[in-house]
DNA sequence: TTATATTGTAGTAAACTTACGTAAATTGTA
DNA sequence: TACAATTTACGTAAGTTTACTACAATATAA
């Protein structure tokens, strides 16, 4: 889970580090980015051992040398050092959190942007095209994906509607057959009433895609599922960042529907585009 | 615009640099992520020059010398090189696109982090702390921020709804008076009718609170703005991410009015996180 | 042709790595 | 528990690579 990223691998080894590498490791984890940019002989001064210490401890970690480490070290810095200890805490002023934030949403997205399977997009991005018929499901937060989602998807020209409420949700569920699809999300997959209307959906022939935790009732009923695992709230005040996660793979899914209709399918997107046109100030005002 | 990302003022810089300055530059854009592992000598023989040219070529683009420029093409590698020639094409295959949607999201996500104003952020949670009520208004894509806000806002105990209906909107705005917040959210901040609204709150008193972009209509009218430079759809294909990017600054003003509030707050919404409990199939089933 | 800008050569300095030896710690044994 | 043996950890110093600086040569423009 936490692979790939030097610092957390350096933040998960550290117990069993020896004495003078854990040195070196503080030093780097207290300042990543100074250390990007010191010399061997500056980092060993720091850290208070000698450069071949430095030096073992930058191939201990897969690195050619210490220069190797400061470059692999470098790129681990933009998506993901900032995570490393990088909670939400109570004294926090804007300039403290305000970045915490972002950066934990961007650390999320680009786990998930490395592990997300391509044929399940495949596949979903089928079903997709395939359909008569597509609802997006969801409530709560997941309520507001689904009707994003539904913003993107009438586009395609073809009949798609939201639902947060989950009656509606049972009834129209109930009332699917084959060639409709059941896109639904939660951040969960375990809230009761989605995963029943999921079975009622399925029960009646329906295509049902799950964008949801992975292992979950919810995973576990649907035809397809989008498996998205994003780390449970660390701290008391770090929002949930998995409905952003579901929308960007809603955004990729959309972009995988226009690309497989071909460019002939442009000219369609413009006409919408264009609709809005007399409901704006024109920019140059 | 283009600033920040090393690969990107290299781009640019490109017609201005002279022979063999342009020699090295093709062959780091060729390949940067193989030029942040070579050294100045094998970089200088790829290019076909000496290796004080390559020095100088460094020294062009604010870095100390070599090293410190690897380090640097190593940093933007992550957030931004990706962002090269990163358009979706017409031919690509899932792995292809995937990526790029998830790339340019981070990369919009990075810049806002790096560009919003943190003193405009605590003055609208100030805003908001003092709110007798909060409207969250948007229209299209921006409705469902604006949902979403909903659902973030209601757990602080105060009266907070959201409208993506005009009329409602309007008539909300009219009857509102000092102490009420319009939280106005719009992708371009052209749309008369929002900046209509925004209009008719502010003549009545209320305070309106603008999420949208800098320079625009509503962004002038607001009484305080959230600027949110996001750059234009560049292709055909690749998603609007300014909702995204308008989700997480939402979450960041969250964060900022639970931290207000203390941690005395806190019981109060482990209440309503509990009060699902019931309404979900447990972990360990 | 002269001045300026550009590029390369050669030497130098800095940074990093390796090899080796010593110290510390661990383990097994008495 | 103490001692010895073995392994592991660490630092010193030498060696090697890498990058930089100063200067010279070449090309370019005036």
């Amino acid at each position: 889970m936490h692979s790939q990223n030097l610092i957390n691998v350096i933040t998960d080894a550290l117990p069993n580090l020896n004495k003078s590498e854990s040195k070196v490791a503080q030093v780097i984890l207290s300042d990543p980015d100074a250390a990007t940019s010191s010399s061997i002989a500056s980092l060993a001064k720091k850290a208070g051992v000698s450069e071949p210490s430095v030096n073992r401890f930058c191939k201990r970690f897969n690195a050619a040398g210490f220069p190797d480490f400061k470059i692999k070290l470098a790129k681990s810095l933009v998506s993901g050092v900032r995570f490393v200890n990088r909670n939400v805490n109570p004294d926090d002023e804007v300039s403290g959190y305000t970045p915490k934030i972002f950066d934990s949403t961007i650390n999320n997205l680009a786990l998930v942007r490395d592990s997300i399977s391509h044929s399940r997009v495949n596949q979903v991005v089928d079903k997709l095209i395939q359909a008569r018929r597509i609802y997006f499901f969801g409530l709560g937060a997941s309520g507001s994906v689904a009707r994003d989602a539904e913003n993107k998807f009438f586009r395609f020209n073809l009949p798609v509607s939201f639902h947060d409420d989950v009656l509606m949700q049972r009834m129209l569920a109930s009332t699917g057959t084959t060639g409709d699809v059941f896109f639904i999300i939660s951040h969960t997959g375990r809230t009761k009433e989605v995963v029943e209307v999921a079975e009622i959906a399925r029960v009646n022939g329906s295509t049902v895609i799950g964008l949801t935790a992975p292992g979950s009732p919810l995973a576990n009923i649907s035809s397809v599922t989008l498996d998205v695992e994003v780390p449970e709230n660390t701290d008391e005040y770090m929002p949930m960042t998995s409905r952003i996660v579901h929308l960007v793979i809603l955004d990729v899914l959309a972009t995988g529907v226009t690309l497989r209709r071909g460019p002939e399918f442009l000219p369609h997107l413009e006409k919408i585009k264009n609709s809005l046109k007399p409901t704006r100030y024109p920019k140059d005002g």
